[in-house]
DNA sequence: AGTTTTCTCACCAAAATTGGTGATATAAAA
DNA sequence: TTTTATATCACCAATTTTGGTGAGAAAACT
């Protein structure tokens, strides 16, 4: 082993870098030159470091990792990213992996799983576990087979002005509040809520509420 | 120090238990003596391994953290628990010590919380973080300050009737619909949805159903 | 036994939602 | 440049929801 592995390791929950790192130390062949507790200026921080190899978590305060990951993408860096998220939502493994990130892990794995994906990304491969692969399988199935709209492909439907009114819904607010809120016509509001019910197939505010939250389209507070 | 301090650790997490295990490894006070990555059997398990100290997560497949910790009440176990949980929501909080939990930590904290967590619960104390304490006192005040109803009281308010009318609102039914389903006149439907706006203070059905979601008076499929 | 709660239903009027069609201006994409 | 997508608005009719009041019967509680 010629040069250590410089490793960046950002996770919102620091008993879990803090546990990481004492795993990572045991491996004479990585180094981790730092670490992140939240988004902020990740980036320019993994660049300042160069690090090799970046483990992060999808859910971070102030930016989350696939922000990190097109901020990546724009700026062109080479380090390499596994995702380790407490999540295996087919959704978030199909962004990630379009982002272009090496390797996924679910928080479920095993601390040699790390160690075996630090190395085998490190080498320019790619480290899925099985679990995920499956998952990916099936988004490859679901895209070729069904002909009925997907999910995403609905959700991609929704416009910024319609997703907009979607979240003034949710938030309880009548068609002629929005209508007031936004300065337009409430025959305005009523025609995007019409659109939306068609595209999102609801019957009623109800059923727009229940879809964003189901998606988490909205944020609830 | 006469004997090494007993510990179970508990988290579906496995990479966050390897990296616990690793940062516990360095004290010569401490001693894991088993680990589980759900809550099935746990309760046998740590009595059987005369663990002193249980550190535990709340979200666990097959048993929660909660139930872990009414059914060490029940059969009368003197191991502490320790909760290291993602969250720190004030009614888990309540509810975690009320069931006579020693400390509370969450993910966001040093691996060396947890050190000192476990050194002073072992000896009979209490351990909470500055935050957690916060919240405690925030649940006091609530309670002992505000005349106004709290969330508890004005859900206890809800009939059953009610409450399995909120369901099918929650399922996009129609008040006709619920009418038909119920075999009950659409004006009783309306009555009860009139009633339940008025205890849960919402303009509407929109605002019925956010409120089962955020309280999770329903289920969301 | 008497009181309270819950569930039931009715009637009324105002307001809002739902389900259509059609049309215009503007910006983006092919 | 032509087409497409988006945002805007109007008009219409049917239906639903909302906000009241009042009231009877059954169940639960005191």
């Amino acid at each position: 082993m010629e040069t250590k592995i410089k490793i960046h390791l950002a996770d919102d929950h620091q008993v879990l870098i803090d546990g990481i790192l004492a795993v990572l130390k045991t491996n004479p062949n990585f180094e981790v030159v730092g670490f992140s507790l939240n988004g902020e200026n990740l980036v320019e921080r993994v660049a300042k470091n160069e690090a090799h190899v970046l483990v992060m978590d999808i859910n971070m305060p102030e930016k989350d990792g696939i922000q990190v990951l097109r901020e990546f993408n724009e700026k062109g860096f080479t380090c390499k990213v596994i995702i380790l998220s407490s999540y295996d939502d087919p959704k978030l493994i199909k962004e990630v992996i379009k982002l272009g990130a090496s390797g996924y892990l679910t928080k479920q794995c095993a601390g040699e799983n790390i160690v075996d994906a630090i190395t085998s990304v490190a080498q320019g491969n790619q480290y899925f576990s099985s679990t995920i692969k499956d998952k990916v399988f099936d988004i490859f199935t679901e895209n070729n087979q069904r002909q009925a709209l997907s999910i995403e492909d609905i959700i991609s439907g929704i416009t910024t002005r319609e997703l907009e009114i979607l979240g003034y819904i949710c938030e309880e607010k009548s068609g002629k509040d929005i209508s007031e809120l936004l300065n337009i016509s409430p025959n305005t509001v009523e025609t995007h809520r019409k659109n939306l019910m068609k595209k999102l197939k609801v019957k009623s505010s109800v059923g727009l509420v229940l879809f964003a939250t189901k998606h988490n389209l909205i944020s609830i507070q």
